[in-house]
DNA sequence: TGTACATCAGTGAACGCGCGTTCACTGATGTAC
DNA sequence: TGTACATCAGTGAACGCGCGTTCACTGATGTAC
């Protein structure tokens, strides 16, 4: 490994670029993101980056996705630590309660990661394999079919779901990153994000 | 006015650097507000404009709260557009309804400012009074407060019901501007809110 | 097994860019007397 | 009513900055024969 660094051949550029790319975005957001600092960590010149890159945007894309699989594992490890329940919707309710607090606390663990993972891409996606948030959605996704399935939610419910129970995360967290909600205190904190979740759960509960 | 404008003292800078400086965030968001470009527009020198502002951080700040008041501007003329209604719980509804549709309205409408108006800053808020959404947050928190009296709403709801209700319309605009959804089609997209607000009030309105 | 050569993956110097910001300045304004 | 002068609100030239990106190039690799 040490003797491949060495080599005038990297023999894995591109994933150290992105890695030391998302190590950027992790301390400052996706502004910090500089192409030039990222080639300069992994100890590569500047134009070496354009063998794997088309320029600094699509460095961009991969650290945006690199931040969404971040959280992806965020999501899937809040419901991993707690023990499943016997009952079916109390599973259902309990794994998507998890996730929303995996998700939750990886944007206010993670802001530059997070913030990377939604940043505004002007560029339409080409391939149609990187579509954004893919694994977080598909999990999601299960367990509101669960809660269905459970009879928890109601078919009605059921269209968009995923959408309208992830809206209100979504929001929630910008609005603690963008210092729209000035909250003076983590107890407080931890009560909007109760509140917000109590709605979302009765949201999709009841019709 | 015109005089005014023609003389070398402009009479009215700041606020003229404002206007050009939000139009240029309407065109292409908060990053794309420059500041030399802004003082090109007036047709002032870009020194002029540090006479009003301490730096770019500070024009954008400006900006920020100039897209705050169009966006309150947007709810509020969502909500006089239609007719109250008799029933105070009713007209509640409506008003809430409303001020939902035009805040979606806005930022569909406009996205540069809209952006901007949720733009992330490092700095702290100094003066009190310009904190960030002010208006539109009570607004929000006038019709809940009906809601409530109205008994169309539990009292244990009633605590951060703002958060709770004004989050999931921010997440879902800014995952529509960030590209997250892709969504093809206006009737998609127009099925997609409806289903988002009514998991909203659903969970306002139950426990 | 050895050699020729196409291809791949780097280098390093250079450029233009347009920005934000500072500097020393000057023209206009309004107030004191 | 007129003048002196402090203050305010502009000017324009200049700078450094560090970036993204291009260029012509060279060293390493692997495949054909």
């Amino acid at each position: 490994m040490r003797s491949r660094r060495d080599r005038y051949h990297h023999g894995d550029l591109r994933n150290a670029l992105v890695a030391a790319a998302t190590e950027l975005a992790r301390a400052g957001g996706p502004e910090a993101v500089v192409l030039r600092e990222a080639a300069r960590r992994v100890g590569v010149s500047a134009t070496a980056a354009y063998r794997h890159f088309d320029n600094r945007q699509d460095l961009l894309l991969a650290v945006k996705l690199a931040a969404q699989e971040r959280l992806a594992d965020a999501m899937a490890g809040a419901v991993a630590a707690g023990a499943a329940l016997s009952d079916r919707g109390e599973e259902a309710e309990r794994r998507l309660l998890a996730m929303a607090r995996g998700y939750i606390g990886f944007a206010l663990a993670e802001p530059g990661l997070y913030r990377s993972a939604f940043q505004h891409q002007d560029l339409p996606p080409k391939e149609p394999g990187r579509h954004p948030r893919a694994r977080s959605y598909a999990m999601l996704a299960e367990v509101l079919d669960e809660l269905l399935a459970a009879g928890r939610m109601p078919a009605s419910r059921r269209p968009y779901a995923e959408i309208a129970a992830w809206s209100p995360l979504h929001g929630l967290c910008l609005m603690f990153l963008d210092g729209s909600l000035a909250l003076p205190g983590d107890e407080q904190r931890d009560e909007v994000i109760e509140r917000v979740l109590d709605v979302v759960a009765a949201g999709l509960r009841h019709t």
